[in-house]
RNA sequence: CGCGGCGUGGAGCAGCCCGGUUAGCUCGCCAGGCUCAUAACCUGGAGGUCGUAGGUUCAAAUCCUACCGCCGCAACCA
């Protein structure tokens, strides 16, 4: 396919001085909606994920833990991709920061940018504490009464030299790239907020080296000095594409199509970051979207709270798409949302279990039982609408819509309301289970029209809940494979070549519930 | 005057940008039905001054203004 479009996504590198928590998984999840779905659509996508490792908090981690740095890098590496493993998320590469690779394509970028002038030596001067080994801001300062609030020691005023990186200069070009691109910041009020802080507070330039650092990437033209980590983890974004020495990879897939990131790192991504790019003579992302967070409870998760959710606790108890489907259904993903165990079981017990495994076992059930898992009579013909005046198409448009601006609990909430409820309610309007003692042919029409919103829906839902998706699919013998569907099938209806029959794995007749009861 | 978000029946949300049918959905509650299915499913019902006060309009949950209340960020914690 020499035309495929190409779709490159990123989420945002994590720092690995924790376990990932529901927060860091809620990223990815979402990020991992749109991945599949692009795949589903057509797009040759990349999706790059990793962990931002050189930083002084992750060295420091280690040394209490009596680590290695590196071999401490490396098993958080793996305890992250065991977790997102574990919640399906197809990404294509991880990155970890301190592999020679990325250290030394970071080093090409930031000689480059070096070399076009936008980067120069300076002076840092503010509150530092030894404690802490880091600079306090003046708030800080203030607040505290001149003392560290960790250390109750006081700040002392330190000047080092530094190298800059002129932000400031791009200051014009970013509120006019901002203007003239409205999607590049999704949502919009994260977009606003962006516009207002450029034109109220303006951009300073911003120190991006560190001095007495042995862990970390050096600074090509001055090894006194380690890249400070931002300057270095945003980088992951292009030589995880193979900026530096791939040039090809790179080219392909650069400019990112959208960044995944939460809320709280919107600047770094939305002014920082072009700015780089420019400075290096690349282009700018064409989009970041800004996610909200999850809170537990109604509570902000927190270390001090003491009040994190580990994923792998709840994937335990049920399995990674229900997982995938509360998060993505109950928290809004352009804003916060919320957490807690009894609405978990709420939302898999109702919308997974109660209507959407449930529909399969009505179907197939009596399908299996009173007609001997074949629908006569089906060969050649399309199945007729469940409910009057429901429009596929539309719905179809209305779901890729959203889906495709990461409204994610509206796509779930439209497939729910405008496909599944009905597809149940029909069942009980129509009462196959009755109809089949006295009439099976009239039973077979019933149960085969019943099958196209188990059909439709499952294609739209592929990208949420990848697995049972497959599973519902898989029950029937639609001729489609699995593996080619995409969004527009769920338009308009498949007419069987051959009777439909049930393909499903029967145990005493019944296929064995997709989403049982949690005990 | 730091920035931003939110306030819709008991709980959680959608609708608001692009004003206009009886304000929609899930859960919960009450009553009934059904029995194919995962103690499931369907129907009906109670319950809402759409934060408050003004304004614009033939018409406002929806647009404008002011005010009240809650929350987040700014300050390592995604």
């Amino acid at each position: 396919m020499p035309d495929q479009p190409k779709w490159f996504q990123t989420t945002a590198i994590d720092y690995p001085n924790s376990r990932p928590h529901i927060g860091t998984a809620f990223e990815k999840v979402g990020a991992d909606v749109q991945a599949r779905y692009r795949r589903m659509e057509g797009y040759a996508v990349f999706f790059l994920m990793g962990n931002d490792e050189n930083t002084v908090k992750v060295s420091k981690r280690a040394a209490e833990l009596g680590q290695d740095t590196q071999a401490y890098c490396d098993g958080m590496a793996r305890q992250f991709r065991e977790v997102w493993d574990a919640l399906d998320i197809s990404y294509d590469t991880f990155i970890q920061t301190s592999s020679e690779r990325h250290k030394a394509c970071c080093r090409k970028f930031i000689q480059k940018v070096y070399d076009n002038g936008y980067i120069e030596k300076g002076s840092y001067e503010g509150w530092y504490c030894d404690g802490c080994e880091e600079f306090k801001s003046d708030k800080v300062h203030t607040e505290n009464a001149g003392n560290c609030p960790t250390h109750r020691r006081p700040l002392v005023r330190r000047a080092e030299p530094c190298y800059l990186f002129k932000l400031s200069a791009f200051q014009d070009r970013l509120l006019a790239h901002y203007k003239a691109n409205p999607d590049f910041i999704q949502p919009e009020s994260r977009r606003n907020e962006m516009i207002s802080l450029i034109e109220t507070e303006g951009l300073r330039d911003v120190n991006i080296s560190r001095t007495g650092e042995d862990w970390g990437i050096r600074v090509p033209f001055d090894p006194e000095f380690t890249i400070y980590v931002w300057f270095d983890a945003l980088l992951t974004y292009i030589t995880g594409i193979g900026y530096g020495d791939d040039e090809a990879t790179f080219r392909r897939y650069w400019p990112a199509d959208t960044h995944f990131i939460g809320k709280d790192i919107t600047r770094f991504h939305c002014a920082l970051w072009p700015a780089m790019l420019w400075a290096a003579g690349e282009e700018a992302p064409r989009k970041v979207f800004s996610h909200g967070f999850v809170n537990n409870n109604g509570q902000k998760m927190g270390k001090t709270l003491g009040n994190i959710v580990d994923p792998m606790e709840i994937i335990a108890r049920s399995n990674a798409d229900a997982y995938r489907y509360f998060f993505l259904r109950e928290c809004p993903y352009p804003s916060d949302g919320d957490y807690s165990g009894q609405r978990y079981e709420e939302v898999y017990t109702t919308d997974l279990g109660n209507t959407y495994g449930n529909l399969l076992s009505r179907v197939v059930t009596v399908a299996a039982k009173s007609l001997g898992g074949v629908l006569p009579g089906t060969a050649g013909r399309p199945p007729e609408p469940v409910a009057a005046g429901f429009d596929p198409a539309a719905l179809v448009d209305e779901v890729r819509g959203h889906v495709e601006n990461c409204r994610y609990n509206q796509a779930l909430a439209a497939v729910m309301q405008k496909v599944l409820y009905p597809a149940n309610k029909y069942v009980d309007e129509t009462k196959p289970f009755t109809v089949v003692k006295t009439d099976p042919a009239a039973a077979s029409r019933i149960l085969f029209n019943l099958t196209e919103p188990l059909r439709a829906a499952s294609i739209l839902l592929k990208p949420f809940i990848p697995r049972s998706a497959e599973t519902v699919y898989a029950a029937l013998s639609f001729a489609k494979p699995w593996a080619d569907v995409r969004y527009a099938d769920a338009a308009s209806p498949e007419v069987p070549a051959a009777d439909l029959r049930v393909t499903a794995e029967l145990v005493d007749g019944k296929p064995r519930p997709l989403f049982p009861r949690l005990g």
